[in-house]
DNA sequence: ATGGTCGTTCTACGA
C-alpha cells in the first residue's frame, strides 16, 4: 500500500495540482487537510472518475480533512470517537483502508502561545491521545496522517532562532508529540532519516522554499505494527515546485499490507 | 529593503 498525506491549503484552488500528482504517484491512500469546503462541495466524483473512494470532513471554507481511497474505505468516523461535545473544528477523520485504521488530521495551528488557540491545540492533541488510548493498540495497523502544526524537534525548523516562544517548537506541544511517540508510533521520516533540513511546510512568503526555510510540521506515525511493514519513505519536494503550489508538501510511505 | 504570499472572501484575517 502506498499511503500519502497532502495539507493541500484548498482543494478547490488545488485541484488541478491534485489530479495531475495522484496520476503521476499512483497512491492508493491519500490523506488530505484543509480542504477548505463544505461536505456537499467536495468533489468526490472527480475523485471516483480517477478511481478512488472518498471520505470528507468538513462544515465550511475552513479546515476540513478527507481520505481518498483506491483499497476500499470503511468504518469512517468524521470526529473524534467519544461522547463528550463535538469539535467546534472539522479537523479529523478516520477510516478503514485495506485493512489499515487510517486518520487524516489538521491540528490546530495555536496561532500564539498567548492565544485561545492555543489552548484549543493542547485538549485538541490530549483528545487524540484519549481515542488511542480507548480505541486501540500499538499491535493494531494503524497510522496517523496530517499536519501537526507541531516540528517534534530543533532540527524540524531552518533556524531555531527564529522561534522563541513561537508555537510548533513548545515545549507542551513536543511532549504531546512524542507521547503519540511512546504510546507505540513511529515517526517514519525521522525514523529513516537522520539529518536535519528535511521539512515540509515552507511560507509562501520571501521565498522560504528557495531558501530552504521551511519547517517539519506534516507527519505520518505509524503504529509499531505497521512501521515493521514500512518500505520507502519520502518527502516528494515536487509537489511544493511549480504552478500554484500548496505551502505544504506530500509525504509518502509504502507498507508491505 | 527588516518585507516579501496566498487562501478565504470583499476587508481583514488566518497560516
Amino acid at each position: 500500500m502506498r499511503l500519502a498525506t497532502w495539507n493541500v491549503n484548498s482543494l478547490n484552488a488545488r485541484m488541478p495540482r491534485v489530479e495531475q500528482w495522484l496520476e503521476e504517484l499512483q497512491p492508493d491512500v491519500v490523506c488530505m487537510q484543509e480542504t477548505k469546503l463544505s461536505d456537499d462541495a467536495f468533489p468526490a466524483m472527480a475523485f471516483k472518475a480517477l478511481g478512488y473512494d472518498s471520505a470528507h470532513h468538513g462544515f465550511n471554507q475552513w479546515n476540513g480533512v478527507a481520505i481518498l481511497s483506491r483499497v476500499g474505505i470503511d468504518d469512517v468516523v468524521e470526529g473524534f470517537p467519544d461522547d463528550d461535545e463535538p469539535d467546534r473544528d472539522a479537523r479529523i477523520i478516520w477510516a478503514t483502508c485495506g485493512g489499515v485504521r487510517v486518520v487524516s488530521m489538521y491540528v490546530p495551528n495555536g496561532r500564539t502561545l498567548a492565544d485561545e488557540h492555543y489552548q484549543y491545540k493542547l485538549g485538541w492533541l490530549a483528545r487524540l491521545q484519549r481515542a488511542l488510548d480507548a480505541h486501540h493498540t500499538p499491535r493494531d495497523l494503524l497510522v496517523l496522517c496530517g499536519d501537526y502544526n507541531i516540528a517534534p524537534g530543533d532540527d524540524d525548523v531552518w533556524d531555531m532562532a527564529q522561534f522563541n516562544d513561537s508555537t510548533h517548537v513548545s515545549e507542551p506541544e513536543r511532549s504531546a508529540f512524542r507521547s503519540l511517540l511512546e504510546w507505540g508510533t513511529v515517526d517514519l521520516v525521522r525514523a529513516r532519516y537522520p539529518e536535519d533540513g528535511l521539512y515540509t511546510y515552507w511560507d509562501y512568503r520571501a521565498g522560504c522554499f528557495h531558501k530552504r526555510m521551511g519547517m517539519r510540521i506534516d507527519h505520518l506515525l505509524a503504529s509499531t505494527a505497521l512501521a515493521e511493514r514500512s518500505g520507502f519513505v519520502f518527502i516528494d519536494r515536487n509537489a511544493r515546485k511549480g504552478t500554484k503550489p500548496s505551502d505544504h508538501t506530500v509525504v509518502m510511505a509504502e507498507f508491505d499490507v
